[in-house]
RNA sequence: GUAGAUGUAGCUCAGUUGGUUAGAGCAUCGGUUUGUGGUACCGAGGGUCGAGGGUUCGAGCCCCUUCAUUUACCCCA
C-alpha cells in the first residue's frame, strides 16, 4: 500500500521545521515581551462550542467528529441513528446523536469559552498567546490548508483603545524582526454599521461589507454589480460610489467618512476610536509597517464589533492575509459572561512561512538541516566509545555534537553523512588520535584538517 | 458545490501521426579510493504507465467510467 496524508495537511521535514521554528520563536517572544500568558485548549470542543461564531459560511467548514463506538448502540438507537444520518445528507444538520465533538476551527472561540469557565480565577484584563493547530473543512489550494497554526494574543476585559495601539506596536516589532515587509490595513465594524445605517440598510450590512471587502480583487464596477445583484438600492449605491472611490491619506478618508457619518451616532463613535489610533501612532514609534484605514476591509468573522485588522505582504506574488484580528464587544456573552469585551490578532504562520520563502527571507543560520555543529568519526569499537567521552565533554560546554553510531567498513560514508546533515566540522578519532588523546579536526566548508586537543576543540567549536 | 489542469521509476519529468524489450536527470546501492565528504568517471537495482472497461492486428498515447492530486470561483490565516 502507498502511504499517504489527508489533503491539506502536510510534514514538514528537519529543514521546514528550523524555519518554522524561527518563526514561531519570534512571534512568541514578542508576545512575552508585551505581557501575554500563554494558555491552550484541546484540539476538539464540543460541537455547540463552535457553531454560529463563524457565519453561515464558516459552520460550514468546520470539522466534525463522528461519535465514538457507535457501532455499539442498542438497536432501537441504531434506528434512530440511520434516521439522523439520512437528515444530514439532506440538509446542513449536527445531531449530538452523530457527532457531538468538533476540531476547533481557530482560537478566539476556545479562548472565549475557557474565560467563561475560568472567570472566578481570572485576573482581568486578561492578556493571553496560544499557539496551536486550527482545522478548517476548506478545499485546499495554494496558501489555504485545512490544518494549520495560528498564533494567538488576545486582551480580554478591557476596553481601552491602548490595546489596539499595543497591538500595532506588536505588529510592527514582529514584523520588522521576520524582516517582511508589511501594510497594515485596520477598519472598525463601526463605521461599516454607520454607513448601512445612512443607507438605510442596516438589514443588508453582512452582503454590503463583504461587497466592498472585493474592491481589490473584483474593482468598483463588480462591487456595484455584485451590490445590485444583493438587492441593494440604486440610490443607496450611488451615495454609497464616494467611500469605494475613497482614497489618499489616512487624514483624508476621516474627514470624508466625518462628513458622510454625520447622522449616524455608531458610525461618529466609529470615527473618534480610529482617530484616537490615528492620533496616537506616534507615540508608538513605527519603524516597519505602513499603517492604512481601509473602509473596504470587512473581514469575515462575525463577532468583531470594533477595529478590525489585516496584515499582508507588500512585496512579492505570493500576498494573502498573513494576520488578522479585531475587537469582539461580547464574545462571552453567548456563553453567559456578558459585558467583557476584547481584542486581539492572530498571525497566520503557515502563509508567513510561504511568503518570507518566496522573498528569500529567512537568515542563513536557519537555513540549514541540523543544528549539530561537529560529527565524530570512528574506526571501531574501541575508538567508538573513546568518542563517547569526548561529545559528552563538549555537550556539557553546550555544543551540538553527534557520534557516528555504527562501524562502518568505509570513513567516507560518515563524512557523507556530515555532508547531507551540513555539519561544518568532523573530528577523526583512530587509533594514533585515541592513543595520544587528540582529535584530527577537518573543517567540511574549507577542506583543512589539524590534529587538536580536547580543550582546543572546545575553544574553536565555542566561537562558531 | 462549479470550472480547468495533471496522474509514467523513491522524487522531478520526457515519451513523435497509435508500432519491437517504456527513457532521462536526481536519489539509492556498488566500484575507481579499506584514514576523508561536497566535484569526476564506470556499473547495478528499481515501472501492472492511477484504477476499471472499450476501440484496434497492436494502446503510455484514442474513447468511456472512476479515483486521486492541483489551480480558480465562494469564503478565509
Amino acid at each position: 500500500m502507498k502511504p499517504s496524508i489527508p489533503r491539506g495537511t502536510r510534514d514538514f521535514g528537519p529543514a521546514e521545521m528550523q524555519k518554522r521554528q524561527y518563526i514561531f520563536n519570534i512571534v512568541k517572544t514578542n508576545f512575552q515581551l508585551f505581557g501575554y500568558a500563554p494558555i491552550e485548549t484541546p484540539s476538539m470542543e464540543n460541537i455547540s462550542t463552535l457553531t454560529g461564531k463563524y457565519g453561515e459560511e464558516g459552520d460550514q467548514l468546520i470539522f466534525k467528529i463522528l461519535n465514538s463506538r457507535i457501532h455499539e448502540s442498542k438497536d432501537d438507537k441504531k434506528e434512530l441513528l440511520k434516521k439522523e444520518f439520512n437528515s444530514s445528507l439532506e440538509k446542513s444538520y449536527n445531531s449530538d446523536l452523530l457527532t457531538e465533538k468538533a476540531l476547533r476551527y481557530d482560537l478566539t472561540v476556545p479562548f472565549a469559552r475557557y474565560v467563561v469557565m475560568n472567570n472566578h480565577a481570572m485576573t482581568y484584563p486578561f492578556k493571553r498567546y496560544q499557539i496551536q493547530p486550527v482545522w478548517r473543512a476548506d478545499k485546499p489550494q495554494k496558501g489555504r490548508y485545512r490544518e494549520f497554526y495560528q498564533c494567538d494574543a488576545d486582551v480580554i476585559g478591557s476596553n481601552s483603545l491602548i490595546n489596539e495601539l499595543e497591538l500595532i506596536a506588536m505588529m510592527d516589532k514582529s514584523f520588522s524582526e521576520l524582516n517582511i515587509p508589511v501594510i497594515i490595513k485596520f477598519n472598525n465594524r463601526k463605521i461599516l454599521s454607520g454607513i448601512a445605517e445612512i443607507l438605510n440598510a442596516s438589514d443588508k450590512i453582512i452582503d454590503i461589507t463583504v461587497a466592498i471587502d472585493k474592491l481589490d480583487k473584483i474593482g468598483k464596477d463588480g462591487v456595484i454589480k455584485e451590490l445590485q445583484e444583493k438587492g441593494i438600492l440604486e440610490t443607496a449605491i450611488k451615495q454609497l460610489e464616494p467611500l469605494i472611490d475613497l482614497s489618499g491619506s489616512n487624514d483624508n478618508k476621516v474627514n470624508t467618512l466625518k462628513t458622510f457619518l454625520a447622522t449616524s451616532e455608531i458610525g461618529k463613535k466609529g470615527i473618534e476610536e480610529i482617530e484616537f489610533l490615528l492620533n496616537n501612532l506616534k507615540t508608538l514609534e513605527i519603524k516597519h509597517i505602513n499603517i492604512e484605514l481601509d473602509i473596504t476591509l470587512a473581514r469575515g468573522l462575525n463577532y468583531y464589533t470594533g477595529t478590525i485588522f489585516e496584515a499582508k505582504a507588500n512585496a512579492g506574488t505570493f500576498t494573502p492575509s498573513i494576520l488578522g484580528g479585531g475587537r469582539y464587544d461580547d464574545l462571552t456573552g453567548i456563553f453567559g459572561l456578558k459585558g467583557l469585551s476584547g481584542v486581539g490578532i492572530s498571525f497566520g504562520i503557515d502563509r508567513i512561512y510561504d511568503v518570507m520563502e518566496e522573498l528569500a527571507l529567512f537568515p542563513e543560520s536557519v537555513n540549514k538541516v541540523s543544528t549539530t555543529k561537529i560529527l565524530l568519526a570512528n574506526f571501531g569499537e574501541a575508538e567508538l566509545i573513546h568518542c563517547l567521552g569526548i561529545v559528552s565533554k563538549l555537550r556539557t560546554e553546550g555544543i551540538n555534537a553527534e557520534v557516528y553510531p555504527d562501524v562502518v567498513k568505509k570513513i567516507s560514508k560518515q563524512f557523507e553523512y556530515a555532508d547531507k546533515k551540513q555539519i561544518p566540522y568532523v573530528g577523526v578519532v583512530g587509533s594514533n588520535e585515541m592513543n595520544q588523546n587528540t582529535i584530527m579536526l577537518k573543517n567540511m566548508e574549507q577542506g583543512t584538517q589539524k590534529e587538536v586537543t580536547t580543550d582546543e576543540l572546545i575553544s574553536i567549536l565555542k566561537e562558531i
